[in-house]
DNA sequence: GAGCACTGC
């Protein structure tokens, strides 16, 4: 390998991101105090034992970044309806902060609790757990979690962590949230989209509850902020100019460096970068994002190849890849230490830029891409595709560098290429198909979706595409007033469309099969297929084929997983990822529980008849159809749109009358996923309004 | 005839 990769220095001079400096460097430390607590047992402790620990606890506390800051904290909640705090995610804000509130009673059981959303469910069973610690008290307790599947929570539940969806579902059973006085909106900056509908909820409940005052008990909102970037002067504008708290935290150094020239090929770049850092720096592992599993695949492959032609005095190099499809077992391997003289290799997608977070890593490659979703409202077509990375992504990428020491992160593009990125990525509710949120608002409350309080507003023809979407399912009716199927579609946690099919389901006597192919079809792929072993999964796959397509072709994977009793060596030898066909099963226990509330039959059955089902689906999908033309394509019914099978589809290469399809999404081409096969003449009677409305 | 970032109820 003779190419060279030149890195230089970021330019000191350029004063512009002089402020991303000092985020840098505001790495934080927090790694040394925790195994002081997570050595915690749940045994009886004595009473010496207890104060013991006790004052243990009180001392770890107080060495915390955050405790300085402790009263000025507590003052600014005080006389403040709306803070914003701002700092990073290990100054100790989201685990002390609640309990400062607690200890200033500014929230207890007789006022109202503490909320605190996460965007992420395993964060928030994580801090539920640490402050239990710390607080020296039993978890369900004081403090507890509310997840999807599991909640810890009681009625003496003080501080509550939860997932921002946990929250957007508790207002449709508690429009003005009243068990709380006070509600935390935690990693406020990455804006998913269900964040950004609480920010435009919580400020409408806490301008309604003061106005309400009073009334039949009802008590002021507090309204925390917090957010570990830049943007508070944002935050701090919607929420009528709210006071934004600055807190430290202590974080280590990450130098960064940019390419000399741009890089024609981002691969290749890496390869050569990984073997430049390997051979001249000192240990410590490497982390490489990438766009995507294919990327990841490829370059593992070489990576760990070239690895073998080092020279016998040099330490070797393992590649480990991480993506979200990798199966449980193989995502494992990134925590574990590499072998005796071997370097470790992380390539990975964006799940390590958030989600995951790997111990010793020194040094980070960021290509400078990730895959992005989008969503065009007038075509109605989602895409998966390239893109250049935001500033405040790329500063994500480099602080993964400084988790434990000071490191360097070595991004694959020039100096001035990073100065022409945005500063932020669009917010997610600006780039997907908003039925269900919309759907979720007027079920919430929001009569007028389009005048709603947005901090982003989404564009009008997406949020016009949204109510179309709901008034062609019959969920709201002509006067944009949610009906009462819309209200029934509301309370599943599901896609409106996939609700529909359920609630349907009772005419069309096969809810058993409909929640069985639902719950395969809302979590990822149940199939498995390593680059590697590609021929051995098709062939697998072939066992579960059904000739009319993937939704009954799930309904057979998951009879056989019955068969064996889910067993695990099963699952393996037949490709199928475990882990999300056992989330398919707590999802499918939860859609039983949800229909029998409404006096459906969960049991009720079609037997042999499946062309019922596949009928149910069309009250659902009408609008995701495509025809066969006679140069045997296919032409989506709604959009005129020529579209391809995928490849990964039982139906792929077939040719039938008609089809229809979960999702359409432009990557390449505009490939339908999730397909199966149906007769024209389905079409009027499954959906007779929309169908007379077309052709007439 | 060819492929899919990440969350969440």
């Amino acid at each position: 390998m003779k190419r060279v990769v030149n890195f230089q220095e970021q330019d000191p001079s350029a004063e512009e991101w002089e402020f991303k400096d000092t985020k840098t460097e505001n790495k934080k430390r927090k790694n040394g105090h925790r195994e002081k607590f997570n050595a915690t047992t749940t045994k009886r402790l004595d009473h010496a034992e207890f104060i013991k620990k006790k004052e243990e606890m009180a001392a770890f506390r107080k060495q915390l970044p955050i405790y300085s800051g402790r009263e000025a904290i507590i003052n600014t909640l005080q006389t403040s309806d709306t803070v914003i705090v701002m700092g990073e995610t290990g100054s100790g804000k989201t685990t002390q902060i609640p309990q400062y509130l607690i200890e200033a009673g500014l929230a207890s059981s007789e006022i109202g609790s503490v909320a605190v959303t996460q965007p992420r469910r395993v964060a928030a069973v994580n801090l539920a757990k640490r402050v239990a610690e710390e607080t020296m008290t039993r978890l369900g307790s004081k403090v507890g979690y509310t997840v999807r599947f599991d909640d810890t929570s009681s009625p003496q539940t003080v501080i509550k962590y939860l997932t921002d969806g946990m929250l957007l579902r508790e207002i449709l059973s508690d429009e003005l949230l009243l068990r709380y006085k006070v509600i935390v909106l935690d990693e406020a900056h990455e804006r998913t989209l269900r964040t950004d509908m609480l920010f435009g909820m919580v400020k409408k409940i806490q301008k309604i509850r003061l106005e309400r005052q009073g009334q039949d008990g009802i008590l002021p909102l507090k309204i925390v902020i917090m957010s570990a970037t830049l943007d508070a002067e944002k935050f701090s504008e919607f929420f009528n100019n709210a006071k934004i708290l600055y807190v430290s935290g202590r974080l280590y150094p990450v130098d960064t460096m940019f390419t000399v020239e741009p890089q024609a090929d981002y691969l290749d770049a890496a390869l050569v970068s990984i073997f430049q850092i390997h051979v001249n720096n000192p240990k410590g592992d490497i982390l490489v994002f990438l766009p995507g599993q294919d990327a990841i695949e490829g370059l593992t492959t070489l990576v760990n190849e070239y690895s073998t032609q080092l020279r016998p005095t040099q330490q070797k190099l393992l590649a480990c890849p991480l993506f979200a499809a990798l199966p449980p077992s193989q995502q494992q391997k990134v925590f574990d230490p590499a072998p005796e003289n071997t370097r470790k290799v992380v390539l990975s997608t964006n799940i390590a830029e958030t989600s995951i977070t790997i111990p010793g890593i020194k040094y980070v490659i960021d290509c400078g891409l990730a895959k992005l979703r989008g969503f065009n409202p007038k075509i109605g077509v989602e895409s998966l595709l390239l893109h250049p990375i935001s500033k405040s992504s790329a500063w994500q990428r480099t602080g993964r560098a400084g988790r434990e020491a000071a490191g360097v992160c070595y991004r694959l593009y020039t100096e001035d290429a990073f100065r022409e990125l945005e500063d932020d990525t669009v917010p997610e509710i600006r780039r997907c198909n908003l039925a269900a949120a919309v759907l979720s608002l007027k079920a919430s409350g929001v009569e007028n979706v389009l005048e709603f309080d947005y901090m982003d507003r989404p564009s009008r023809a997406s949020l016009v595409r949204a109510l179309e979407e709901l008034y062609a399912l019959g969920a709201i009716d002509d006067h944009g007033n949610l009906s009462e199927l819309g209200k029934q579609m509301a309370e599943f946690p599901l896609d409106p469309t996939y609700s529909k099919v359920l609630i349907q389901s009772k005419e069309y006597g096969c809810s058993l099969e409909i929640i069985a192919i639902i719950s395969l079809l809302s979590v990822d792929s149940v199939f498995f297929t390593p680059s590697d072993k590609r021929e051995q999964a098709t062939e697998a796959r072939k066992k579960f084929l059904h000739p009319d397509g993937d939704h009954l072709t799930l309904l057979n994977v998951l009879k056989s997983y019955w068969e064996v009793k889910g067993d695990i060596e099963w699952c393996k030898e037949n490709f199928i990822n475990n882990r999300n066909i056992k989330i398919a099963m707590e999802v499918r226990d939860q859609l039983i529980r949800f229909c029998e509330r409404i006096d459906m039959d969960p049991k009720s059955s079609c037997g042999s008849d499946t062309d019922n089902v596949l009928k149910c689906f069309l009250t659902g999908f009408f609008q995701n159809t495509a025809l066969l033309q006679p140069d045997g394509s296919y032409k989506s019914v709604a959009g005129s749109q020529n579209v391809k099978i995928h490849p990964g589809s039982a139906m792929f290469g077939k040719r039938v009358e008609g089809i229809l399809y979960n999702e359409l999404v432009f990557t390449t081409k505009h490939y339908v996923r999730g397909v199966s096969a149906i007769q024209s003449a389905w079409l009027p009677l499954a959906a007779p309004k929309y169908f007379n409305n077309v052709r007439s």
